[in-house]
DNA sequence: GGCGAAGCGGATTGTCAATCCGGTTAGGTA
DNA sequence: TACCTAACCGGATTGACAATCCGCTTCGCC
């Protein structure tokens, strides 16, 4: 499909990728071109012709990432106990966030026009891999009802954006997960399968 | 302290206010100043005398929706339940980010330097309110152990920006505020104040 | 070692943030 | 009313950055 690049051309591209992962872990969220090109000793129109827009250069720093997390979805799916592989799907969707600001950043936004077809492939590998595990949970019960698969996907990123504010971001993560896991659980309320039924009850009080 | 602002100098700076509210309302997040300027018929340096910052402008427009949020939270220590009092003061911090996009702005971020007189001192007032209900709540045991008052207001924070992906956040709010309400609330799990000790278990399992 | 396609660089244009200062106005005083 | 000055206004200007375009260079196949 792609004929393959020249030499110096994957020099350059992996060169790029590699500054700018830098440039994003150490907190230049920004992500400024021209900088890149500066500090990678390149001129601007080689960064624009390898990743014609800021997005772009983004989502292949997230490639990696994404591909990792599309198998860890596939691990949760298979295994034994139901709630474990939600646990496990949702765990990995929020430390992939914690470990790769360019991969929070994409996972984060709908689905962009003009998006690399990697990434777009990865996007529905993903949400497939995750629907197989979320329909067993709801299948079981164990999986409160009325959460869509959206649903859930944004809270996690909510999660991840919590986590973001503030300091030692690493050290909370236990902590912000539990509760979400713990809010999303079915059987955790009023003894087993509560249902509708406890969420009906809980929200006439309020 | 300040003297009061001459009589254009005011009427400028009310309909700057109007204008950008109006921007930001209608989804121009970025709050382009020079643009603001144009659409006010005023010069740009008017901008910038009344509004040194991109920033101090956003506080601008997010006093009102903070001064309302601190009488809520004061409303929500009054509370007769314990309980509810956390669940008003909550939601109150989230459905003010949704209504307002500048107040979720100035909310979600850190204590920023050089933030204007009015919005250290809301935020001041927000953060003595929330303490007097959340620590009403631990006393009570009702508040999931371990979770500091700077957990809620992240976790709530997220919840906001879960809210901000995808389409109709007003739709989702009630189901992801009760989402968060659960996994914070401690009684709901093992029949009564299981402490720490339910949280280790569940967590030595995942 | 010659050739054409692929890649490169950086000058350039356009946009917007932010500053600065000469001109204007409000509103108090006589 | 007429005057005065501190406060305010406007927009030209500078600077930073995004994004494009095109003449030159290099790769790698024959």
């Amino acid at each position: 499909m792609t004929t393959p690049l020249r030499a110096d051309a994957a020099r350059n591209r992996e060169r790029l990728l590699a500054i700018a992962r830098a440039a994003m872990t150490e907190g230049d969220l920004a992500l400024q071109l021209n900088d890149i090109a500066r500090r990678a000793k390149v001129g601007v129109g080689t960064v624009y012709r390898h990743f014609p827009t800021r997005r772009a250069l983004v989502e292949a720093l997230a490639d990696g990432a994404f591909a990792t997390l599309v198998d860890e979805a596939r691990a949760a799916s298979r295994h034994d106990d139901v709630w474990t592989g939600v646990e496990i799907l949702l765990r990995a969707l929020l430390l992939r966030q914690v470990a790769d600001p360019a991969f929070a950043e994409v996972i984060s936004t709908g689905p962009d026009q003009d998006a690399t077809a990697t990434t777009t492939e990865h996007r529905e590998q993903w949400s497939a891999a995750a629907r197989v595990v979320l329909e067993r949970a709801r299948q079981a019960g164990v999986l409160r009802p009325g959460l869509t698969d959206d649903d859930l996907h944004h809270l996690v990123c909510g999660t991840a954006f919590a986590l973001r504010i503030g300091d030692e971001p690493t050290l909370r993560i236990d902590r912000y997960l539990r509760v979400l896991l713990d809010g999303i659980h079915a059987a955790e309320r009023n003894g087993v399968n509560s249902g509708t039924a406890g969420l009906q009850a809980r929200r006439a009080r309020s």
